[in-house]
DNA sequence: ATGGTTGTTACACAA
């Protein structure tokens, strides 16, 4: 069974509940993982996305900010939690969809200054990094597993619109990098993205709404992100190709988010 | 080198 799963940083899904139907309608996702809803769960368009066809949601949302929020075109059932966030903030939803195990995250920003010591923000994103880790390390490899969402770091050199400096900024200094690599590592994931576009092609799913036109400056950050277990990377690469994509016209439309919806096609 | 924008909130903040 095919099984099209997307990732979105939405920010704020009351605001743009219209543009995650014009994505439904063009993509026809079966699952779309949701980051920065913005609202409690009472608050959540349940009846938009019951009209979109997604009758199976599992929504974690809080007040004003974060929450996440998965949707579905098939049944969900119960995944393994996790218990992540020591600020107690609405960053991770888990579900399971076709055998799959998905689970949806909003990683911390981190702020501004790269140091732990002197950034509790900082110190904040690199400690869930840790938690996560610890928790997949423990995990079998064989178990089919999605990790998705907004991981808040461009881990390669051509996730970032320019190496050289952005490794100075917060997405992309060398402890996130190597962060980041520590989790992948952890259960041997596979970048499903990169893998369908590789190296040295220029990737990104977020831009600064500060630019006044994204696709002149295309100062692009990779930081939304699709990766599988070694037990879902059968479903994922058929005949050695993974078919995956970032949706970037979604950046286009009128009063967009600043991140655009990223897309796998599995095959479960 | 600096500032540029957006969403939610309540009279800033986080991103």
């Amino acid at each position: 069974m095919k099984l099209r799963v997307a990732t979105w940083n939405i920010n704020s899904v009351r605001i743009r509940t219209d543009q995650v139907k014009r994505f439904a309608e063009e993509v026809q996702p079966d699952v779309i993982c949701l980051q920065e809803i913005k609202c409690q769960d009472g608050e959540f368009p349940a009846d938009s996305f019951l009209e979109m066809g997604f009758k199976h949601m599992r929504v974690k949302g809080q007040k004003g900010w974060h929450g996440v929020a998965t949707v579905s075109r098939l049944p969900i059932e119960d995944a393994p939690l996790l218990d992540l966030c020591r600020e107690k903030h609405a960053r991770v939803v888990s579900a399971k969809v076709a055998g799959v195990e998905i689970h949806n995250f909003y990683i911390p920003a981190g702020g501004d200054i790269p140091d732990r010591t002197v950034n509790p923000k900082f110190d904040h994103k690199l400690d869930y990094y840790e938690r996560l880790t610890k928790a997949m390390a423990a995990r079998d490899r064989k178990d089919p597993i999605l990790l998705s969402g907004d991981f808040n770091i461009a881990p390669g050199e051509f996730d970032v619109w320019n190496h050289r400096h952005m490794l100075k900024v917060v997405s992309h200094t060398p402890i996130e990098i190597e962060t980041a690599e520590k989790l992948r590592a952890s259960l041997d994931f596979t970048d499903l993205v990169r893998a369908a576009v590789p190296d040295p092609l220029k990737l990104f799913s977020w831009w600064s709404y500060r630019a006044q036109d994204f696709r002149a400056s295309n100062r692009g950050l990779r930081l939304d992100h699709l990766w599988a277990s070694p037990g879902l990377l059968p479903a994922a690469n058929k005949d050695g190709k993974v078919s995956a994509f970032v949706h970037d016209t979604a950046r286009e439309w009128d009063k967009p988010s600043d991140h655009a919806p990223v897309v796998v096609d599995l095959d479960v």
